[in-house]
DNA sequence: CCATAATTTCAGTAATTACTGAAATTAGGG
DNA sequence: CCCTAATTTCAGTAATTACTGAAATTATGG
């Protein structure tokens, strides 16, 4: 490997951290080196700038490609595949959300979905099955908001995220203006 | 393993999903099986339950311990230690974020924040500090959201999610109320 | 359609990670 | 303190995952 500094150690960093995140060290270190690059990369750029057997780097590209991380381009006058991370870092994230979600929790949520149909034939299997219930719950909770929100624009997202807790004050007044009854909790004043 | 048919499949299925979410079959099983269990169990009981050995039990129960997913419990006139996780689900769920975030975002956080600073040698280089600068911002808004957002009650954090995208309604409301001049977006009817 | 460039597949191997059993350490009751 | 139960450590091994090079497949310009 032959990078200049910056981009050497935020890719060896990717790959060290890939396995968090789901994937090896090659890719890891390939999306870093396409995140960073300017211009689309193809296959053989990639084996000479990480070290990577071609055929380890075309597996990379494939996985890259399953998550949907990556968009194939073609430049012209060149018969050669190239790679390039979306432009729009909104559109990275989203998709690393959705693509962790669906292999993180929707295989739990349909498999404890299933679980919850079934007859327990225990006191100690009901009480488990009260355990995944609640269990069930929260995902579900946590699912569906966040079913709402990934349709929202960047900009409203933005917003939301740059009020913090202090949405729960624009909320009281909410409750304050309509005359609704507010929530039976004390004042928000922790964050 | 001798376990009943419902404990069973949950247990074998965060066994499977274990790597995904960062820890191993063993833990992943460990974990499901004191999620269900109506009681504490000591780590012979794990052992039994789960036809792992005695010493692998163990290092999962270490490294949840290290997760601080699982509390140790005292029975009175046991000398051997139990664990159980928290009944909350709540905690459970904070405490997943919060260690996951400590391990995969943290790291990196620091990483490019310590890049950021330093003088790129080349126009490539500008180009690759300025991809991490974009990086850095947005996982900062996400954290400082993040940091704020964790400190609220359950209560709290229950009505936000179940708001969900019409949040967003309720901040135009106050926009309009308060007379602010409302952010140059199209009217928020997509959620 | 042919020649060849580009890419993918896959069997074999390397590297890593998970797991075990035996030995060592820790800790509690007497 | 000592004896023993309980737990942890760790070296060795098993299992899994990552990676390579060669061969096969696919695709494109001529």
């Amino acid at each position: 490997m032959d990078l200049p500094p910056l981009t050497q150690s935020f890719v060896l960093h990717f790959g060290e951290m890939g396995s968090r995140w789901g994937f090896n060290r090659t890719v890891g270190q390939i999306y870093a080196l396409l995140f960073l690059s300017a211009q689309p990369l193809n296959a053989d750029d990639i084996v000479e700038q990480l070290g990577f057997s071609r055929s380890n780097v075309s597996m990379g590209l494939k996985e890259l490609q399953g998550w949907n991380l990556i968009r194939l381009v073609h430049k012209p006058s060149d018969r050669r595949d190239h790679f390039a991370t979306p432009d729009d870092l909104w559109v990275i994230l989203r998709t690393l959300v959705e693509e962790r979600k669906k292999r993180e929790v929707d295989p739990t949520l349909s498999v404890v979905r299933e679980l919850m149909m079934q007859a327990p034939a225990s006191e100690a299997e009901k009480h488990a099955q009260g355990r995944m219930g609640e269990l069930l719950g929260l995902i579900e909770m946590l699912v569906k908001w966040y079913d709402e929100v990934k349709r929202l624009e960047n900009a409203r997202i933005t917003k939301l995220l740059s009020l913090g807790s202090k949405i729960v004050k624009v909320l009281e007044m909410k409750d304050r203006v309509i005359g609704r009854k507010p929530q039976a909790l004390p004042a928000a004043n922790e964050g």
